[in-house]
RNA sequence: GCCACUUUAGCUCAGCUGGUAGAGCAACUGAUUUGUAAUCAGUAGGUCGUUGGUUCGAUUCCGACAAGUGGCUCCA
């Protein structure tokens, strides 16, 4: 006998080989009926995987991710066999489930896919869903496999075996479809009850654009149709609050096609939000010692040669223009003019840390598949910062910086990111990386024990570093589950060398300055748009454009509202007035949609009391109180940057 | 840059199989003077993304280009 103990801490005596769905039907029907598989020992497997040996078991069901995984991958799988069918002769790369479904990689071998024939494939997905089909695994040699898809030519399922170890590969058969695969899989394809095949992409073979692209078709699945139904509605209302809606309807930014894509123009609205944020970093960063500086926009190619960017990140700047002979570039970034000031006047282990900001606009040219809104655009005005220090100050320099992260995500209740340490890829030296290996390692060093240090969570990833050094990049997600980088802290060890930055160091010798490169605030752009979405357009108080409108009952009280409004605008409130002969009910509506935090009616009443009737956006009325009560208020909010009502 | 799709009034969208366009909201004018999410009436507004082609005739069919969207690759 084996026993095998659950996660409660019971332990069962069974017969060897049985399998994790005979475990569930001893214990109950009802729970056997609702697996989608197990996981023995930690790993998961098929449920109808015979255990061999004594084994921890936990039984999942949709509510868990690893479950839902299986359910996806599985789908994965009924989709090729579907796609098979329709299009026999096809070949299958890979079909992983991702985070909101699955996809499947396929050669169509020169044919296309169709909308209609996605809407066909689901039809024929239920049909097969219906026949519940299992998922039989069976183990089998290499030979055998290698056999199998060279009799089919299927050169990639070939091309996968390459890396698999003999005794290790496994086929999955349902119905009459056939893949190469880990595993592992629900038991059949009944339990498929809802599925929806969202979209066709092209991906390159191995992620590697020189390659051939393959036709990828997306999709999601559930086991019932209402999960489906709920889960579109989500979708539904993710894209309200897409930065990109709610930037045309609040009026905050727009863009034109006889200006370039990815150019972005800011209208009054925005402009507002620029500036309040402007505003918190010119505090933050002065109170951190900071000073600002302003440079030009573009500068000559010597200095990008001199910099780096020409090796290395030419291909993401504006072709230059050549004037008398010379060739100037606009800046893609601000550092070669901020270590033109470092060098402008002598320094010394005295003026370190040297901290420079700028709020400079830079000029990428981004590929124009990659566009996107206010998250992906070619002119970006950066939160831009260089600090030069010493070795000695760096980690507390480079801590500082975090903290400011920390302290700027809390003002605006930013708790969904991740914090990623990005490294250099050691095959991409003198390429996409300067050719320093030895800098490279001590500095990614330093910065791990920074985080280390200070107990802050975070994943490490290869081939993402700046190309003159690592740094930690904040990600975070777009309503449309796309991620970017929101903020980034990175460490330069090369620059420094380029420029001949030098400062003296109290023995009197010559010493280059490491660089921080520092973004808490990202761009304007992307961390506008963040704000959007972040909060549904709703913005808080004092980043609002208009903070106040008031909305008289009837005409009669229009020079009562601007009263009021003198007030306000004496206490430094953005306010304006709704006069329009409209009804209340009108403007209420029309002043809720454009997402005003407070909304001041005025009628008899309280043109007769000195009062107002506050209204706060989407939480409605609040009642009455005295003009002077409300200014308390909301000079507050603006004030702490943080709404009460 | 690559694959797929989309582009009609300021916005959101109709417009079947080719016979040069329509709604709601917004705008403007007038009436209404209104008490917490849409008052009524009228007026104006479009070389149907741009550009070639097919056709007696193209918003509609085909091609190219541009922009946008979903991915891939790339990045704040």
């Amino acid at each position: 006998m084996i026993k095998i103990s659950f996660p409660d801490g019971a332990v069962r005596e069974y017969a060897p080989g049985t399998s994790s769905m005979e475990i569930a039907k001893s214990i109950s029907e009802g729970l056997a009926r609702k697996l989608l598989a197990a996981t023995v020992n930690g790993q998961v497997w098929d449920l109808n995987r015979p255990i061999t040996t004594d084994a921890a078991v936990k039984f999942l069901t949709w509510d868990d991710k690893d479950a839902k995984t299986t359910f996806w991958h599985s789908t994965a799988h009924l989709m090729a066999e579907a796609i098979e069918k329709k299009f026999p002769g096809v070949k299958f790369w890979v079909g992983p489930p991702v985070d909101n479904g699955f996809y499947y990689d396929i050669d169509l071998g020169g044919r296309h896919i169709s909308e209609e024939d996605l809407r066909e494939l689901e039809v024929s997905m239920a049909a097969l869903a219906k026949e519940n089909n299992p998922y039989i695994r069976k183990e089998i040699s290499k030979a055998d496999a290698i056999a199998y898809f060279t009799e089919k030519g299927d050169e990639y399922k070939l091309d996968l075996l390459q890396n698999l170890e003999d005794g290790n590969i496994t086929f999955y058969t349902q119905g009459g479809f056939t893949d190469l695969c880990r595993g592992p899989h629900i038991p059949s394809t009944g339990a498929i009850k809802a599925v929806k095949l969202t979209n066709i992409a092209g991906a390159y073979w191995k992620g590697d654009e020189k390659n051939k692209q393959l036709t990828r078709i997306y999709g999601v699945s559930f086991p019932s149709q209402k999960e489906l139904d709920e889960y579109l509605q989500l979708l539904e209302e993710a894209k309200k609050r897409d930065h990109r809606k709610l930037g045309k309807e609040l009026s905050i930014y727009t863009m034109d096609d006889d200006v370039g894509p990815g150019l972005i123009m800011w209208m009054p609205n925005g402009t507002i939000i620029i500036e309040e944020l402007e505003k918190l970093a010119k505090e933050t960063e002065e109170a951190a010692g900071y000073h600002r500086v302003v440079t030009p926009h573009i500068a000559k190619e010597s200095m990008y040669l001199t910099s780096g960017h020409l090796p290395y990140y030419a291909d993401s700047m504006y072709p230059p223009m050549e004037l008398d002979g010379e060739k100037y570039y606009l800046k893609s970034m601000n550092c070669p003019h901020h270590h033109k000031i470092f060098a402008a006047e002598p320094k010394s282990y005295r003026d370190l840390p040297y901290r420079i900001a700028e709020y400079g606009t830079v000029y990428r040219y981004e590929q124009s598949g990659e566009l996107f809104g206010l998250m992906r655009v070619r002119c970006l005005h950066m939160n831009d910062a260089h600090i030069y220090c010493s070795k000695e100050q760096f980690a507390a320099e480079f801590r500082a910086v975090n903290e400011m992260y920390l302290k700027y995500f809390k003002i605006f209740g930013i708790d969904k990111y991740q914090m990623r340490l990005s490294l250099h890829s050691a095959d991409k030296l003198g390429k996409k990386y300067v050719d320093q290996p030895a800098l490279w390692k001590e500095t990614e060093d330093m910065v791990r024990q920074v985080l280390i240090d200070t107990n802050t969570p975070f994943v490490e990833v290869q081939d993402e570093a700046a190309f003159y050094g690592p740094k930690i990049d904040v990600q975070i997600f777009s309503v449309i589950g796309r991620e970017f980088t929101l903020a980034t802290n990175q460490v330069d060890f090369s620059q420094g060398r380029s420029f001949k930055l030098q400062y003296t160091t109290p023995e009197n010798h010559s010493e280059t300055p490491l660089i921080i490169h520092r973004a808490p605030l990202g761009t304007h752009e992307r961390f506008i748009g963040f704000l959007l979405e972040h909060y549904a357009g709703k913005l808080p108080v004092w980043l609002a454009p208009q903070q106040v409108r008031i909305l008289p009952i009837s005409d009669k009280f229009v020079g009562y509202a601007e009263e009021v409004k003198a007030k306000l605008r004496a206490a430094g409130v953005r306010v304006g007035i709704d006069d329009r002969s409209e009804k209340i009910g009108k403007k209420i509506r029309e002043t809720e949609l454009l997402k005003v935090p407070y909304m001041l009616v005025v009628g008899e009443k309280e043109m007769a009391e000195g009062k107002i009737s506050v209204r706060r956006q989407g939480k409605g009325d609040i009642g009455a109180q005295p003009v002077e009560d409300f200014i308390t208020v909301i000079k507050r909010e603006i004030a702490n940057r943080h709404d009460e009502v």
